[in-house]
DNA sequence: TGTTGTGAAAACCTTCACAGCG
DNA sequence: CGCTGTGAAGGTTTTCACAACA
């Protein structure tokens, strides 16, 4: 089956809700429950849950551990995937951190940048390598996601590089717009963009619910 | 006339692509030609230039510099908008780096953190006030969006802070979703949706168009 | 009673396709 | 001729509303 972007990413939203809930003991919960955590609406989780074919139950709700495993034979590839990073920077470092302790699915077990003192370096866990090994190691590694944390002017660049490496899709946080084939899926986290759109609706006194992502 | 939250982010990303077309002295640009740049179709660009009302021509196309400032007569406010950032960490930091020239119209004003260590810095231009000062400071500065870059722990705490101070936007870096009044205009930038999608995605051998955000 | 599961309707967004123009 | 502007069509996503059920 084929599932939209958005579905995915409501998908991965509740995952991330569900865990926290199982944390907290939890063991069912309501699809109105889990709208309101997610800034849904109910109807919503509840067409999502019928399209993966998770049922649940009138009286008790939906059964937590099961959803989560649901979700995760869905978004996780079976063997876990490899993710390598471009550009050690603040922000490359930021999200090392983030990822640190993340999910076993997926790892970022390479990052890249060109400063010679950040060589052989292991940041987060996670070691550095020169550009000149990019092509190698990634092959090494069998990685298919890239993240790029470069500035601009070395964007384009870089992920032409990851594509001849056999990356298949890009986590752009660059402020450049990237022209890739077409086989290749990216998603820019452009954060002009980002406070342009906040700065717009919030000045328009909107009651506006909002999904996440 | 009300924009949907996919126009304002095109529109964004159009504005982007023509500053940069306008240093390289471009001043006429066809919609197939912002079509590519922007990873959309030439029949979405014109009609979301036909939407706010600006005009081409079917032998030169649109004027750059006319198609910018109309759009930055739906996107900016006019007096600018200023911004205020929490969580100075490395993502802070980055941040702060990437506006720190940006377009005059939103410009981060103030960042907090709870290190005292960082206490009245100057952090590429932006100074750093301690928490207890938030309220104080936000209102002396009208700031109406705010940036949450803090651990997940804090995130939630520090968005009802900023809200008690009078902040309406928020752009939520931290992995956690935050719970708001519906009146908060909330955009939540995941990075974990983000790359479980890419991953999602980039398995299936989809030749998938991107839309830039 | 309060919830799930779901057809059907509504809302929304994108693309088609072509007349009209420079 | 190749482009813009746009009504109409098509497609997708979300919501409604209600039967079935624990």
């Amino acid at each position: 089956m084929m599932l939209s972007e958005g579905m995915v990413e409501r998908l991965s939203v509740y995952r991330q809700l569900l865990v926290c809930l199982e944390h907290r003991q939890r063991t069912d919960v309501f699809s109105h429950e889990l709208a309101s955590l997610a800034g849904v609406t109910a109807a919503q989780v509840r067409r999502d849950l019928m399209t993966i074919g998770y049922s649940g139950n009138p009286r008790r709700g939906y059964g937590v551990a099961g959803l989560v495993a649901v979700i995760g034979g869905y978004l996780d590839s079976p063997g876990g995937q490899a993710v390598v990073l471009v550009g050690l920077g603040n922000l490359g470092r930021a999200i090392l951190a983030y990822f640190n302790e993340r999910r076993q699915g997926l790892r970022i077990v390479a990052a890249f940048d060109r400063d010679p003192a950040k060589m052989d370096q292991i940041v987060q866990g996670c070691r550095c390598y020169p550009m000149e090994k990019l092509q190698e190691v990634v092959a090494g590694t069998g990685a298919q996601v890239g993240i790029i944390a470069v500035p601009r002017d070395g964007a384009q660049q870089v992920a032409l590089q990851l594509v001849r490496a056999g990356i298949r899709g890009l986590l752009n946080l660059s402020p450049m717009r990237l022209v890739m084939p077409d086989y290749i899926y990216v998603e820019d986290l452009n954060m002009a963009s980002s406070l342009e759109k906040i700065a717009f609706f919030s000045r328009r006194q909107t009651g506006e619910k909002k999904v996440a992502q």
